[in-house]
RNA sequence: GUCCCUGUAGCUCAGUGGACAGAGCGCCCCGCUGCGGUCGGGGAGGUCGGGUGUUCAAAUCACCCCAGGGACGCCA
């Protein structure tokens, strides 16, 4: 990473407590990077470069007031495509995460109907992430908690529905699934087991939908239930009411959230004796804790957002030492600003969305905004830009690599022999900078968690390797009259199509989206 | 009332302290259409919601105001 080197550089000519950041300058003409300092200070580092010039820089350019200009020279740009061929799928790669377990927790709807055009956020965002802290070298699972308390007042009424008594929740889908395991429920009595056992069809839908369709694998399916079941809530109760973290207050349990940071205390245990939500909760973040997690991140939708405070409060009180972080992904509104309601029916399904546009056009336009963009929603409008996508142009543009690779007909380069200094036109360099840029942005990325850079790369890189392939022909059309000059540069804009075939697989594999040979 | 998010081109959104503010779509013009045209080049279009402040430097940070969305439940 060229960053780094000129990182070290800095570190050694600029005085201990100047603060600086490497930055893409605006234009070409500031050369490759930039850092900016006070003028003196720039000055000064200036000259002490200048003394010393390292062999990677061309030169060192000081513009008022006070921009440290880095050219990088060419020769040394254009044998990274050698390390690139080299690395393969590893170019990019970090080890930032050092084998540290890391659990991410996403989607988690609830098990009273299918995915709507919301849940498609924070699934997305989940799974990209996940790719993308495994890349930089953390041990990550996936988990999806599944809230299916048969004590819940979500799983009762979804109960009173399946009974024919209530109709929160209902729909077309759901009437079908009720009548197809009506034999079952005919032997249940109550609401919540008739429920219960109604969230776990709906569930058992919904994994398969997210498994063959997303494509998106978890490690965990974790049961809100079986908290129940191993009688790890009980205990929980039990553990805070030791500590003196509990009181009973109008018949209810609190728990003393309030000292830990939130707002107000908290109900643990309701005044009719049924445990809440966050009790479960902190349960069942106890049970990650206890799985010997180093760092724990929760995804969660807006509506979710009064939840953070006392989750932050029940992470002190169980006094977890790792890092733990909540993502909100903002509000998904329909045009013309209706509200979506899982429990009115209202919403537009994530499987239809699909279904219209196709799982690439999907995932890359909810990853191409940031987690709290508010996003409005219109079928119609993502229909139509769905042909004219980015997606599609950056696919495009891996096919043309493909082909013009097929065509070359030559299965392996030997990137020894390859002259890669009759990389000269414009277009090579422009395309080799891009190149590069890729570890940079990963690492930056994998601490700031802006997906959508990831998205804007893979177009920028997209449309560098189309100027390229616009002024650079790769192959010659009367191949048998080739000179050996023509033969050698045939072969070094091979190499460098086959590393940018390369880096688009590596950033496209982690967000998720495909890259097919012929469109 | 308190708290969270947002306000950037006609639309959807990037840009989170630096050099004339960007992309895609839409609109207009031109070129190429011969390794695969889902192509390339150019143009019109912006007081970065408003204000004050911090700074050599603010779309970016702080504070205030306005507007939109959301949360404030012994729902999840």
């Amino acid at each position: 990473m060229i960053q780094k080197k000129i990182k070290k550089i800095i570190f050694q000519y600029a005085p201990p407590d100047v603060e600086f950041s490497i930055n893409y300058p605006p234009q070409r003409e500031y050369g490759d990077y930039s850092i900016f300092f006070p003028f003196n200070i720039a000055k000064d580092i200036k000259s002490k470069i200048d003394k010393n010039l390292p062999s990677f820089i061309n030169k060192v350019e000081l513009v008022s007031p006070g921009f440290l200009n880095f050219y990088i020279k060419e020769d040394f740009l254009q044998k990274q495509i050698k390390g690139i061929l080299e690395k393969k799928e590893n170019f990019g790669r970090l080890n930032l995460g050092k084998r540290k377990k890391i659990s991410i927790e996403f989607i988690s709807a609830n098990p009273t109907g299918p995915l709507h055009i919301g849940n498609g956020r924070g699934a997305f965002f989940g799974d990209s992430l996940a790719n993308l802290l495994e890349y930089v070298g953390f041990d990550v699972t996936r988990e999806y908690y599944i809230n299916n308390s048969k004590v819940s007042c979500q799983i009762k009424e979804l109960g009173k529905t399946a009974l024919g008594k209530g109709t929160s929740y209902e729909t077309q889908r759901l009437k079908e699934i009720i009548k197809r395991i009506n034999p079952k429920l005919k032997k249940i009595k109550t609401e919540n087991e008739a429920g219960f056992i109604l969230a776990k069809e709906i569930q058992k839908e919904n994994q398969k939908f997210i498994e063959k369709e997303l494509k998106i694998k978890f490690d965990i399916w974790f049961e809100e239930e079986n908290l129940f079941k191993e009688n790890k809530i009980q205990k929980m109760v039990s553990f805070l009411g030791k500590k003196n973290l509990t009181y009973q207050k109008d018949g209810a349990i609190w728990l003393k959230t309030s000292k830990f940071g939130d707002f107000k205390d908290e109900v643990l245990i309701r005044s009719d004796g049924s445990p809440s939500y966050f009790l479960s909760d902190i349960t069942y973040h106890n049970d990650k804790i206890k799985r010997g997690f180093k760092k724990i991140i929760d995804i969660w939708g807006a509506d979710h957002q009064g939840h953070i405070k006392r989750m932050e409060a029940a992470m002190k009180i169980l006094n977890f030492k790792g890092e733990f972080n909540i993502f909100i992904a903002q509000m998904v509104s329909l045009a013309g600003g209706e509200k979506l309601s899982k429990r009115k029916g209202n919403l537009i399904l994530l499987e239809d969305l699909i279904k219209e546009v196709g799982i690439d056009v999907a995932r890359y336009f909810y990853l191409s905004k940031s987690l709290s963009t508010q996003m409005e929603f219109d079928l119609n409008l993502a229909k139509k830009q769905s042909e004219k996508n980015p997606v599609y142009y950056i696919q495009y543009a891996y096919a043309r690599i493909h082909s013009i690779l097929a065509k070359s007909k030559i299965k392996k380069i030997e990137y020894k022999n390859i002259n890669y200094k009759l990389l000269t036109h414009n277009s090579e360099l422009n395309l080799i900078r891009e190149l590069v840029k890729f570890p940079e942005i990963i690492d930056d990325v994998a601490r700031d968690y802006q997906l959508q850079r990831l998205c804007e790369y893979g177009k920028k890189l997209a449309e560098v390797f189309n100027q390229f392939y616009r002024d650079c022909r790769v192959l010659q059309l009367n191949s048998n009259k080739l000179q050996v000059k023509d033969k050698k540069l045939t072969e070094a804009r091979l190499a460098l199509v086959l590393s940018t075939k390369i880096v688009f697989e590596n950033c496209m594999r982690i967000l998720g989206i495909s890259l097919p040979k012929k469109m």
